[in-house]
DNA sequence: ATTATCTATAGATCTATAGATAATGC
DNA sequence: ATTATCTATAGATCTATAGATAATGC
């Protein structure tokens, strides 16, 4: 075997830094994602790679540093993509988008991106769900996210043009809410169905989910209170 | 102004060890809602209501059980009442139970019972919602909301006959997912719609939840997948 | 010379317990 | 006599920092 078939047993200092950073955010993820900002302690994240407690602040600062680069390092890319999602269909829907096709550019391109994204992406998404709801988390939902559902919210504006805005927005906050409750994989849905359905099963929630909450829209429609 | 107008400025011991026990449940409650078991300490709890750390182990043992104790309290309430709701549309409906019917037995009851229940209902909504996705939260809400929620499911199927078990999984799923993103009460809602939406407003979301929820079931039927 | 990593440790905080004090209950 | 509450404190753990060590980079 040849010296020219494995990795070169240096690696270069940026290299090294740039392994370290994302072996760190990886199990923070992780942790973050089952225990919360305050359930996970910097030797908690230390310990699940074999470090020093001491390194996580050399390249942190602290925990709270370490939290928002968690929540930073794969947001852009989500949010990316279903912008991105949601201007082809856009273009392609012209001056009749729906709401299911809306909704499905939206849900089914980041069901997609977890999903087939491996691991890593699993725990992002679950990360994401756990700290929706708390006061750390909130702030970066705003901050990393306000784009992309003002986008979905135009789209659907123009979908169902004799909706009011408290219409449309109460319907996102129900679709929200489904999606965090997917992503979070808490393994509820499979102890109550008895197995019949699994928390990581996310192709069959996307054979489901904007079909379902279209309607959903839709039923709003001429509500009479 | 004579002694029968004011209450008796002794109490027994009995009610001294109710009002402490109320008293730290409260306040456990409003602290863990907003940050989690482990973003509160005992003493947190204590000094919220000026007694001694050591007081709330006098009564509670340790963390843990002041949490479940947290959750135990109003749980029993919740579920039987939403228990007793599914009860009476059942007897109503006859042979012919819909799924709004059976979604607002379940939806509106909870959230009435929130909203007219006052400040300590709503924290304890918000407190279920923040740690339904916890790991100490999973098993509390399987203990204490399985019952309920399979009462649910059991009208839900003879309302869609034909429906297979996984599709009546997965509606309950999207259903309480949305419903959990009410209680938690973010205000990301509120900031979303600049203001035209309140997190607090549960009366506009049961205007609307069920409805939208029923919707979604129906459009399962006849998937093409 | 610079930077990645580790050693040692200070200072704060948290949980939990033992035992004292003060009130009620019989 | 019993029980509600407080005082004092042990022991564990956590964050954060200062400074040493060992490797890479020029």
């Amino acid at each position: 075997m040849t010296n020219t078939t494995r990795k070169p047993a240096r690696r270069s200092k940026a290299e090294q830094r740039a392994e370290s950073i994302e072996q760190i955010l990886d199990a923070a993820e992780f942790l973050f994602s089952k225990n919360g900002l305050h359930g996970v302690t910097l030797r908690d994240v230390a310990n699940r790679i074999g470090i020093h407690t001491t390194l996580v602040h050399y390249y942190f600062n602290d925990k709270q540093h370490l939290f928002e680069a968690v929540f930073a390092r794969r947001a852009g890319v989500t949010s990316g993509r279903r912008i991105e999602a949601l201007e082809t269909y856009e273009r392609e829907a012209g001056d009749s988008p729906t709401v299911e096709g809306a909704l499905r550019a939206f849900l089914d391109t980041d069901l997609d991106l977890y999903y087939e994204g491996g691991k890593h992406w699993m725990n992002y998404a679950a990360f994401c769900a756990r700290v929706s709801n708390t006061p750390e988390g909130a702030e970066l939902m705003d901050k990393h996210f306000d784009p992309v559902v003002l986008k979905l919210v135009g789209i659907l504006k123009r979908a169902l043009p004799d909706y009011s805005d408290e219409d449309i927005f109460w319907g996102y906050h129900f679709v929200t809410g489904a999606l965090m409750n997917t992503l979070a994989r808490t393994g509820r849905i499979d102890r109550l169905s008895s197995g019949l359905c699994k928390s990581d099963d996310f192709p069959a929630v996307k054979d489901r989910m904007a079909r379902f909450m279209a309607a959903g829209f839709l039923s709003l429609k001429d509500r009479d209170l």
